[in-house]
DNA sequence: TTTTAAAACTTTGTAATACAAATGACAAAA
DNA sequence: TTTTGTCATTTGTATTACAAAGTTTTAAAA
């Protein structure tokens, strides 16, 4: 027989009430950016628990850059930088890489990438476009050094993006940089295709330093969507390659 | 006089360096998904520390979401859920209100958004149209609540970003709720903006619903731009009323 | 034998205390 | 005035003890 209870949510533990209370307080902001929280001891006073549950708030704030604390000041509000969000995000791609992932997440580059491209170009920084040299000679230095190639790859990438001047791209770009770098290396199984590769940045790069926005575009989508394929290509490829065998030695039998 | 020697850098604390070693590890894949780590007492032991130090590196990485602990269990690897990644996304919405971010916020929607409704159109998913006929309902009776039609809006926004089934896509928007939601209460100043929203909502529903792909594209684009540039009025609006009064002021003195 | 209940054990959660280490303020000494 | 030493404050680490939650074992009862 059933009832229409369910299980008791499980009270939550000292710490996290003590956490919500300090997080409504800081995100209401009761305590400006970089002022001192009262120090440890008065927080256990006024919350009345010991030192340990309190400190283990603490420590899950400052997980998530909330709060500083430095040894013989205090603990101080931060304003949450980009750099833990970026953190988070790196994370995810380090424990989210897959061959599926990598189609979804190429999927994703296309929407933003080439805008960043037209916007760049748009720009015609000097300071960016020296930089995107730099990459590509790297790149052009690296063929046979394939983590390296993925790096100067990648940064060349991340480079065009800071150019959209918009810090959601650049900072979702940012952390999804690890997984870029393993997408990378995944798929790039030849030389053939980084000399490809190679050549797109190229075409890419010629595009921004002419300030030709729609060429600029136009080539940072067909670098992306050829790429896609290529990697589609080596899925398949590898897919037929494990799969073949098994059939065989199954006949075999 | 100067000398050459910059100032030291700070050791890492102990809890940070444990925390390195057991996130290599865990990212590394050294425990599986779900599988139990030894207990604290055993990794007391094995790293030589006292179990507060222990706790609290177990502790930043039960904030990131790497590990969960279970009172009398033990502690167990986590599969990083997206909800963490959308619990800091939605932090540092929260965090990072303002005038200027707006702006940004919404040009990067507009990079994704338009492509969201393209394929929801693509999809024609009954469930996905039900649930967007149902938010239209709930923006239309709340017309005179701010707030709820809000809500309802953004609501909608994310259901259609469900059907380009992309997971970057989805977490990110989802994880950028509460800016968009804010965004929404300030930008809507007038009931014969929401009205406008709301009839831009029914056009990219009706869209959506038919299949017509460009159209469904083409309706999300207008609505987001139509919305910024209404937003920018509000903005210069505000900033002659809050600068005139300021010169008058000046000169009367 | 099977089922149930109780006891024993393991493991994380909370508390209390003590001391170490870092920092800043101030007084003493040169 | 500048340097040096001292002390108070505050966070960092260690130790111990017990509470609470969950698991396993044991034993009694059916």
């Amino acid at each position: 027989m059933q009832t229409h209870f369910g299980p008791l949510t499980n009270p939550e533990k000292l710490s996290q009430r003590i956490c919500h209370v300090l997080e409504d307080a800081i995100v209401k902001g009761t305590y400006g950016v970089d002022k001192r929280l009262p120090t440890e001891a008065k927080l256990c006073e006024t919350f009345g628990v010991s030192r340990t549950s309190l400190r283990e708030a603490l420590q899950h704030l400052k997980s998530r850059g909330l709060i500083e604390s430095i040894a013989g000041r205090g603990m101080f509000v931060r304003a949450l930088t980009q750099s833990f969000l970026e953190r988070d995000l790196s994370l995810f791609s380090k424990l989210n890489d897959g061959e599926d992932v990598f189609l979804e997440f190429q999927d994703f580059r296309l929407l933003i990438e080439p805008e960043n491209a037209r916007r760049a170009a748009a720009n015609k920084n000097p300071q960016c476009i020296a930089a995107l040299k730099d990459s590509l000679a790297r790149m052009d230095v690296s063929l046979n050094d394939l983590p390296e190639f993925v790096v100067a790859d990648i940064a060349m990438h991340l480079r065009i993006a800071r150019e959209a001047e918009n810090r959601f791209i650049e900072i979702i770009l940012s952390g999804l940089k690890p997984m870029g770098e393993d997408y990378g290396r995944h798929s790039y199984d030849s030389t053939s295709l980084m000399r490809k590769a190679y050549r797109e940045h190229e075409q890419i790069y010629r595009a921004i330093s002419q300030g030709d926005v729609t060429t600029a575009g136009n080539a940072m989508h067909d670098h992306l969507v050829s790429s896609i394929e290529d990697y589609r290509k080596l899925l398949s490829k590898k897919k037929s390659a494990s799969s073949l065998p098994k059939k065989r030695h199954a006949i075999k039998k």
